[in-house]
DNA sequence: GCTTGACCTTCCAGTTACTGGAAACCTTAT
DNA sequence: ATAAGGTTTCCAGTAACTGGAAGGTCAAGC
Protein backbone atom coordinates (compact mmCIF):
# COMPACT_ATOMS: atom_id res chain seq x y z
CA UNK A 1 0.00 0.00 0.00
CA UNK A 2 0.82 3.45 -1.24
CA UNK A 3 0.80 6.16 1.71
CA UNK A 4 -2.45 7.18 0.67
CA UNK A 5 -4.20 3.93 0.51
CA UNK A 6 -2.73 3.59 4.14
CA UNK A 7 -4.39 6.84 5.04
CA UNK A 8 -7.36 6.09 4.11
CA UNK A 9 -7.75 2.71 5.63
CA UNK A 10 -6.02 4.04 9.18
CA UNK A 11 -8.28 7.10 8.95
CA UNK A 12 -5.10 9.41 9.25
CA UNK A 13 -4.42 12.48 7.02
CA UNK A 14 -1.21 11.41 5.11
CA UNK A 15 0.95 14.10 6.83
CA UNK A 16 0.41 12.63 9.93
CA UNK A 17 1.15 8.92 8.46
CA UNK A 18 4.32 10.61 7.32
CA UNK A 19 4.98 12.27 10.18
CA UNK A 20 4.64 9.40 12.56
CA UNK A 21 7.24 7.80 10.06
CA UNK A 22 9.86 11.05 10.38
CA UNK A 23 9.14 10.64 14.28
CA UNK A 24 9.85 6.88 14.34
CA UNK A 25 7.22 5.60 15.60
CA UNK A 26 5.17 3.92 12.76
CA UNK A 27 7.68 3.34 10.09
CA UNK A 28 6.92 2.57 6.50
CA UNK A 29 7.39 -1.20 5.50
CA UNK A 30 9.78 -0.71 2.65
CA UNK A 31 9.92 1.99 -0.21
CA UNK A 32 9.26 1.33 -3.92
CA UNK A 33 12.58 2.10 -6.54
CA UNK A 34 10.87 5.92 -6.85
CA UNK A 35 11.13 6.39 -3.59
CA UNK A 36 7.47 6.35 -2.07
CA UNK A 37 6.60 4.89 1.00
CA UNK A 38 4.69 1.19 1.14
CA UNK A 39 2.97 -0.19 4.23
CA UNK A 40 1.54 -3.50 4.94
CA UNK A 41 -1.41 -5.00 7.18
CA UNK A 42 0.89 -5.06 10.12
CA UNK A 43 1.43 -1.56 9.72
CA UNK A 44 -1.82 -0.26 9.20
CA UNK A 45 -2.61 -2.08 11.94
CA UNK A 46 -0.25 -0.04 14.28
CA UNK A 47 -1.68 2.92 12.80
CA UNK A 48 -4.92 2.55 14.20
CA UNK A 49 -4.03 1.34 17.35
CA UNK A 50 -2.20 4.69 17.79
CA UNK A 51 -5.06 6.85 16.38
CA UNK A 52 -6.87 5.41 19.04
CA UNK A 53 -4.27 5.97 21.44
CA UNK A 54 -4.35 9.18 20.75
CA UNK A 55 -7.79 9.84 20.99
CA UNK A 56 -7.38 8.44 24.70
CA UNK A 57 -4.95 11.70 24.80
CA UNK A 58 -1.65 9.14 25.31
CA UNK A 59 1.29 11.54 23.78
CA UNK A 60 3.71 10.27 21.04
CA UNK A 61 5.83 9.05 23.83
CA UNK A 62 3.72 7.34 25.46
CA UNK A 63 2.27 5.38 21.88
CA UNK A 64 5.36 4.48 21.29
CA UNK A 65 5.98 2.59 24.53
CA UNK A 66 2.68 1.15 24.47
CA UNK A 67 3.37 0.13 20.85
CA UNK A 68 6.61 -1.11 21.70
CA UNK A 69 4.37 -3.07 24.88
CA UNK A 70 2.00 -4.87 22.19
CA UNK A 71 4.56 -6.10 20.29
CA UNK A 72 6.45 -8.05 22.75
CA UNK A 73 4.77 -10.66 23.82
CA UNK A 74 6.50 -10.89 27.01
CA UNK A 75 5.53 -8.05 28.56
CA UNK A 76 3.97 -7.53 31.49
CA UNK A 77 0.74 -6.37 31.80
CA UNK A 78 1.20 -3.78 34.57
CA UNK A 79 3.26 -2.06 32.45
CA UNK A 80 0.32 -0.93 30.42
CA UNK A 81 -1.41 -0.72 33.40
CA UNK A 82 0.78 2.03 34.76
CA UNK A 83 0.73 4.52 31.30
CA UNK A 84 -3.13 3.87 31.52
CA UNK A 85 -3.39 5.23 35.32
CA UNK A 86 -0.81 8.08 34.75
CA UNK A 87 -3.52 8.92 31.95
CA UNK A 88 -5.93 8.41 34.36
CA UNK A 89 -4.36 10.63 36.85
CA UNK A 90 -3.79 13.43 34.45
CA UNK A 91 -7.06 13.85 32.88
CA UNK A 92 -8.48 13.79 36.87
CA UNK A 93 -6.47 16.37 37.49
CA UNK A 94 -7.45 18.37 34.40
CA UNK A 95 -11.25 17.38 35.31
CA UNK A 96 -10.97 19.20 38.42
CA UNK A 97 -9.46 22.36 37.17
CA UNK A 98 -12.09 22.71 34.33
CA UNK A 99 -14.94 22.39 36.84
CA UNK A 100 -13.51 25.01 39.04
CA UNK A 101 -13.20 27.08 36.28
CA UNK A 102 -16.78 26.43 35.07
CA UNK A 103 -18.09 27.49 38.33
CA UNK A 104 -15.93 30.55 37.99
CA UNK A 105 -17.19 30.92 34.33
CA UNK A 106 -20.58 30.43 34.96
CA UNK A 107 -20.92 33.10 37.98
CA UNK A 108 -18.89 35.68 36.11
CA UNK A 109 -21.31 35.70 32.83
CA UNK A 110 -24.33 35.31 35.03
CA UNK A 111 -23.45 37.91 36.76
CA UNK A 112 -23.18 40.50 33.87
CA UNK A 113 -25.90 41.40 32.34
CA UNK A 114 -24.29 42.11 29.19
CA UNK A 115 -26.19 45.69 27.51
CA UNK A 116 -24.19 48.47 25.85
CA UNK A 117 -23.36 50.03 29.17
CA UNK A 118 -19.66 49.98 30.48
CA UNK A 119 -20.50 48.33 33.88
CA UNK A 120 -19.10 44.84 33.91
CA UNK A 121 -17.96 42.30 37.03
CA UNK A 122 -16.31 40.52 34.57
CA UNK A 123 -13.85 43.01 33.98
CA UNK A 124 -13.85 44.07 38.36
CA UNK A 125 -13.24 40.29 38.92
CA UNK A 126 -10.03 40.20 36.45
CA UNK A 127 -9.04 43.54 37.50
CA UNK A 128 -9.46 43.07 41.43
CA UNK A 129 -9.57 39.14 42.09
CA UNK B 1 10.46 49.50 38.79
CA UNK B 2 12.63 47.08 36.62
CA UNK B 3 11.07 43.96 35.57
CA UNK B 4 12.76 41.53 38.26
CA UNK B 5 10.76 44.34 41.03
CA UNK B 6 7.24 44.27 38.46
CA UNK B 7 7.54 40.40 37.74
CA UNK B 8 7.98 40.20 42.04
CA UNK B 9 4.94 41.73 42.39
CA UNK B 10 2.66 40.36 39.12
CA UNK B 11 3.30 37.21 40.49
CA UNK B 12 4.67 36.23 36.68
CA UNK B 13 8.41 35.19 35.63
CA UNK B 14 10.67 37.69 33.78
CA UNK B 15 10.47 35.82 30.92
CA UNK B 16 6.97 36.00 31.12
CA UNK B 17 6.81 39.66 31.29
CA UNK B 18 8.98 39.93 28.46
CA UNK B 19 6.95 37.70 26.20
CA UNK B 20 4.30 40.28 26.71
CA UNK B 21 6.29 43.28 25.71
CA UNK B 22 7.18 41.40 22.88
CA UNK B 23 3.84 40.49 21.47
CA UNK B 24 2.57 44.13 22.28
CA UNK B 25 0.23 42.82 25.42
CA UNK B 26 1.84 45.28 28.31
CA UNK B 27 4.56 47.29 27.10
CA UNK B 28 6.77 48.63 29.29
CA UNK B 29 6.07 52.51 30.65
CA UNK B 30 9.44 53.14 29.39
CA UNK B 31 13.15 52.40 29.27
CA UNK B 32 16.53 53.56 31.14
CA UNK B 33 19.56 54.74 29.38
CA UNK B 34 20.87 51.83 29.79
CA UNK B 35 17.88 50.03 28.15
CA UNK B 36 16.16 48.53 30.64
CA UNK B 37 12.44 48.51 30.92
CA UNK B 38 10.29 50.67 33.23
CA UNK B 39 7.01 49.36 34.79
CA UNK B 40 4.88 52.02 36.41
CA UNK B 41 1.77 50.85 38.85
CA UNK B 42 -0.83 51.07 35.76
CA UNK B 43 1.09 48.37 33.58
CA UNK B 44 1.96 45.77 37.12
CA UNK B 45 -2.07 46.09 37.13
CA UNK B 46 -2.47 45.07 33.49
CA UNK B 47 0.09 42.18 34.18
CA UNK B 48 -2.20 41.02 37.13
CA UNK B 49 -4.87 41.20 35.38
CA UNK B 50 -3.50 39.47 32.46
CA UNK B 51 -2.33 36.92 34.73
CA UNK B 52 -5.67 35.93 36.20
CA UNK B 53 -7.44 36.12 32.59
CA UNK B 54 -4.38 33.85 31.40
CA UNK B 55 -5.57 31.30 34.75
CA UNK B 56 -8.64 31.32 33.75
CA UNK B 57 -7.84 29.81 30.32
CA UNK B 58 -8.21 32.72 27.76
CA UNK B 59 -5.42 33.37 25.16
CA UNK B 60 -3.49 35.80 24.44
CA UNK B 61 -5.73 37.06 21.79
CA UNK B 62 -8.72 37.25 24.39
CA UNK B 63 -6.31 38.67 26.85
CA UNK B 64 -5.63 41.96 24.33
CA UNK B 65 -9.40 42.40 23.54
CA UNK B 66 -9.88 41.95 27.58
CA UNK B 67 -7.73 44.29 28.28
CA UNK B 68 -9.09 46.95 25.25
CA UNK B 69 -11.86 46.63 27.16
CA UNK B 70 -11.04 47.03 30.21
CA UNK B 71 -9.23 50.59 29.13
CA UNK B 72 -12.05 51.98 26.99
CA UNK B 73 -14.52 53.29 29.88
CA UNK B 74 -17.00 53.72 27.07
CA UNK B 75 -17.23 49.75 26.14
CA UNK B 76 -20.19 48.06 26.23
CA UNK B 77 -20.46 45.29 28.47
CA UNK B 78 -21.61 42.66 26.02
CA UNK B 79 -18.77 42.69 24.76
CA UNK B 80 -17.00 40.99 27.68
CA UNK B 81 -19.42 38.98 28.19
CA UNK B 82 -19.59 37.22 24.77
CA UNK B 83 -15.86 36.51 25.33
CA UNK B 84 -16.17 34.82 28.32
CA UNK B 85 -19.16 32.74 27.22
CA UNK B 86 -17.50 31.23 24.30
CA UNK B 87 -14.83 30.39 26.87
CA UNK B 88 -17.44 28.89 29.02
CA UNK B 89 -18.56 26.63 26.27
CA UNK B 90 -15.00 25.80 25.52
CA UNK B 91 -14.85 24.50 28.65
CA UNK B 92 -17.99 22.89 28.50
CA UNK B 93 -16.81 20.99 25.93
CA UNK B 94 -13.65 19.88 27.09
CA UNK B 95 -15.19 18.70 30.42
CA UNK B 96 -17.88 16.58 28.43
CA UNK B 97 -14.96 15.04 26.72
CA UNK B 98 -12.75 14.42 29.43
CA UNK B 99 -15.86 12.67 31.40
CA UNK B 100 -16.35 10.54 28.18
CA UNK B 101 -12.31 9.92 28.55
CA UNK B 102 -12.22 8.99 31.90
CA UNK B 103 -14.74 6.51 32.01
CA UNK B 104 -13.48 4.54 29.40
CA UNK B 105 -9.76 4.67 30.69
CA UNK B 106 -11.35 3.81 33.95
CA UNK B 107 -13.01 1.14 32.81
CA UNK B 108 -10.05 -0.09 31.33
CA UNK B 109 -7.97 0.59 34.02
CA UNK B 110 -10.27 -1.80 35.76
CA UNK B 111 -10.03 -4.67 33.55
CA UNK B 112 -6.60 -5.29 33.60
CA UNK B 113 -5.43 -6.66 36.33
CA UNK B 114 -1.52 -5.44 36.01
CA UNK B 115 0.59 -8.26 36.99
CA UNK B 116 3.24 -9.77 35.16
CA UNK B 117 1.52 -12.05 33.02
CA UNK B 118 1.21 -10.15 29.71
CA UNK B 119 -2.55 -10.64 28.97
CA UNK B 120 -3.77 -6.94 28.71
CA UNK B 121 -7.26 -5.70 27.84
CA UNK B 122 -6.05 -2.54 27.54
CA UNK B 123 -3.96 -3.43 24.80
CA UNK B 124 -6.61 -5.14 23.07
CA UNK B 125 -8.98 -2.68 23.36
CA UNK B 126 -6.66 -0.20 21.98
CA UNK B 127 -5.65 -3.19 18.99
CA UNK B 128 -9.16 -4.05 18.56
CA UNK B 129 -11.41 -0.81 19.13
C1' DG C 1 39.84 51.97 40.74
C1' DC C 2 38.58 47.32 40.48
C1' DT C 3 36.15 43.30 41.18
C1' DT C 4 32.17 40.61 42.29
C1' DG C 5 27.48 39.40 42.01
C1' DA C 6 23.06 40.34 40.83
C1' DC C 7 20.58 42.35 37.50
C1' DC C 8 19.47 43.40 32.76
C1' DT C 9 19.74 43.07 27.42
C1' DT C 10 19.04 40.49 22.82
C1' DC C 11 18.80 36.47 20.14
C1' DC C 12 18.23 31.62 19.17
C1' DA C 13 16.43 27.18 19.98
C1' DG C 14 13.23 23.87 21.92
C1' DT C 15 8.68 22.38 23.48
C1' DT C 16 3.83 19.29 21.21
C1' DA C 17 1.89 17.19 17.40
C1' DC C 18 1.02 18.20 13.70
C1' DT C 19 -0.43 21.23 9.28
C1' DG C 20 0.19 24.03 5.05
C1' DG C 21 2.68 25.05 1.16
C1' DA C 22 6.30 24.99 -2.45
C1' DA C 23 9.10 22.76 -5.94
C1' DA C 24 9.97 18.76 -8.04
C1' DC C 25 9.54 13.78 -9.23
C1' DC C 26 6.56 9.46 -10.43
C1' DT C 27 2.60 6.93 -12.42
C1' DT C 28 -1.23 6.12 -15.18
C1' DA C 29 -4.43 7.13 -18.66
C1' DT C 30 -5.69 9.35 -22.78
C1' DA D 1 3.15 13.79 -25.32
C1' DT D 2 0.61 15.58 -21.96
C1' DA D 3 -2.41 16.10 -18.11
C1' DA D 4 -4.08 14.68 -13.63
C1' DG D 5 -3.19 12.92 -9.48
C1' DG D 6 -0.08 10.83 -6.19
C1' DT D 7 4.29 11.17 -3.99
C1' DT D 8 8.85 13.08 -2.37
C1' DT D 9 11.63 16.48 0.65
C1' DC D 10 12.13 20.63 3.05
C1' DC D 11 10.76 24.82 5.38
C1' DA D 12 7.75 27.48 8.14
C1' DG D 13 4.04 28.23 11.30
C1' DT D 14 1.00 27.11 15.24
C1' DA D 15 0.52 28.70 21.33
C1' DA D 16 2.65 30.46 24.91
C1' DC D 17 6.13 30.34 26.78
C1' DT D 18 11.00 28.51 28.68
C1' DG D 19 16.03 27.73 28.78
C1' DG D 20 20.41 29.16 27.69
C1' DA D 21 24.28 31.82 25.80
C1' DA D 22 26.91 36.03 25.27
C1' DG D 23 27.33 40.31 26.81
C1' DG D 24 26.14 45.10 28.98
C1' DT D 25 24.88 47.62 33.73
C1' DC D 26 24.70 48.78 38.53
C1' DA D 27 25.76 48.96 43.47
C1' DA D 28 28.65 47.45 47.13
C1' DG D 29 32.90 46.37 49.16
C1' DC D 30 38.03 46.49 49.28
Amino acid sequence: MNIGEISKRAELPTKTVRYYADVGLVKPTGRTDAGYRTYDDRALRKLIFVRRSRAMGFSIDDCRKLLDLFEDQTRASSEVREIAKQRLTEVNDKLAELQTLKKELSMLVHSCNGDDRPDCPILEALDRG
